[in-house]
DNA sequence: GACTGTGAATCTGTTCACAGCG
DNA sequence: CGCTGTGAACAGATTCACAGTC
């Protein structure tokens, strides 16, 4: 009965959670989007699980670490359990995100959609390239990296992302610090270092290519049985929502094919 | 005594090598990779490890996997360890990689070096807006993506990568498969169907955003503890490298602080 | 009856500490 | 003596099965 009519009461919530459910609870709330957008109330642990790739006592157990959501018998309220994920995750406060490096993946991020649309405001675009400088991408204009650490002060962000080449990764991630940045995401395959107090994220994107060529490596070394047998499209029925909902996907472990 | 003076004779390794240590192998692969441009020719587990930013026990275990690797009381001879870890993850043949969504992602994937540095080769480029069809986008132009299904039998990629809309992402996999891919990389957030025998893998840029902000989030929580204290840079000393060479950052599963 | 929430069992990954070897 | 390689202890994540509740 934790369950009172709360808005954002900050149920307190939010600390011992794993790792690796917090990964997941990422990709609920992305399907609980598209549910909300379709008008769907009620969704049950087996249909939020199907949408997401994932086995349902996994996602109950990882919805267990909020506290109860949901109703026995009947389901997870769509607009409750999608608030309450986004308090868990801090994303109710809104974030606000500078970005350095303004080459084409620096871009492509100011560019994603996916982030507006999930509470991640851009506020700040760098870049040392002075042909940049000045110019502007989407509704912001790239500002000179030198003037990072007081456009910060004026900004105020909360995430920062690093999207330069390598060899400058470390120099900015310093002066980030500097600036009073504690959450820090880099695209760059460079090892950063930081202060014990930051938290440092990194994508590699050669990382996710390197593993599929492993698992086809693995593969056609098993035999080169390219039977076109098992079809085993998982169709778990209640799956006639929108034409963006589908089913059976890895996550990030490995193979997760289920 | 298995490590015989083989150059690429297929140790038949690359079995049992378990997730976990695959995403690492590559890792260390692109350590070693500046190490042999620097001329070094033995390194320790520990000074590996350090550049990396992992335990040096995790790293040892790790290569462990791939056979006898090292010399007892000496450490690992730089180029026949990486020779042995591109092996290990079928990188030893190359790749051909075909790329659907010529949008800023795909541009910016286009154009990333660190792919082609690492073994995997562009083949192809599709999009089906008319603009670009024919465009040039670095070596390559651009195809439209109706042909793509003949173009892949002429090209034979062995990996694809998806960087289109989300609502497209279904239906540019589904043609992928047709067209005899069985490794897939979609930077769609959207949990894609497909046939027990393809695999594929998922980045979703903005869970890595959120989970900064559940960390921020975390932290903010225990207290606001602004405190400067713990510097803690880790300085293993040995580290006098190039200028690419850090220590300390997290790698995939969360904070893994070290 | 249906579906959630969870302890208990299992599996996977990490850490430790030391034996073994050059 | 130093460093690799690894069994054994440990920690974390997943799966199972079912008790609890509407």
């Amino acid at each position: 009965m934790v369950a009172g009519p709360e808005s954002s009461a900050k149920v307190h919530l939010a600390k011992d959670i794993p790792p690796a459910t917090v990964a997941r609870l990422t990709a609920y709330l992305r399907v609980l989007g598209v549910l909300v957008d379709e008008g769907t109330l009620i969704v049950s642990s087996e249909e939020l699980a199907a949408a997401t790739g994932v086995g349902s006592a996994k996602l109950r157990k990882d919805l267990s670490f909020l506290g109860p959501n949901g109703v026995r018998g009947v389901g997870y309220d769509v607009a409750r359990l999608r608030a309450r994920i986004e308090i868990a995750l801090g994303l109710d406060q809104g974030h606000r995100v500078v970005l350095v490096g303004i080459g084409n993946l620096g871009r492509a991020l100011a560019g994603y959609g996916g982030f507006g649309r999930r509470g991640f405001t851009i506020v700040g675009l760098f870049d040392n390239e002075v042909d940049l400088v000045g110019t502007a991408v989407g509704p912001l204009l790239v500002r000179d990296v030198a003037d990072l650490v007081p456009a910060c002060a004026e900004l105020d962000p909360t995430i920062a992302v690093i999207a330069v080449p390598d060899d400058a990764a470390q120099a900015i991630c310093d002066r980030l610090v500097e600036a009073g940045l504690r959450c820090i995401l880099s695209f760059s395959p460079v090892a950063l270092r930081v202060p014990a107090y930051v938290e440092i994220r990194r994508v590699d994107l050669a990382v996710e290519m390197q593993m599929l060529s492993f698992s086809q490596a693995r593969n056609a070394e098993v035999a080169t049985r390219a039977g076109e047998d098992s079809p085993s499209l998982r169709s778990t029925g209640l799956m006639g929502r929108g034409p963006e909902l589908h089913a059976a996907t890895t996550n990030k472990g490995s193979v997760v094919r289920q």
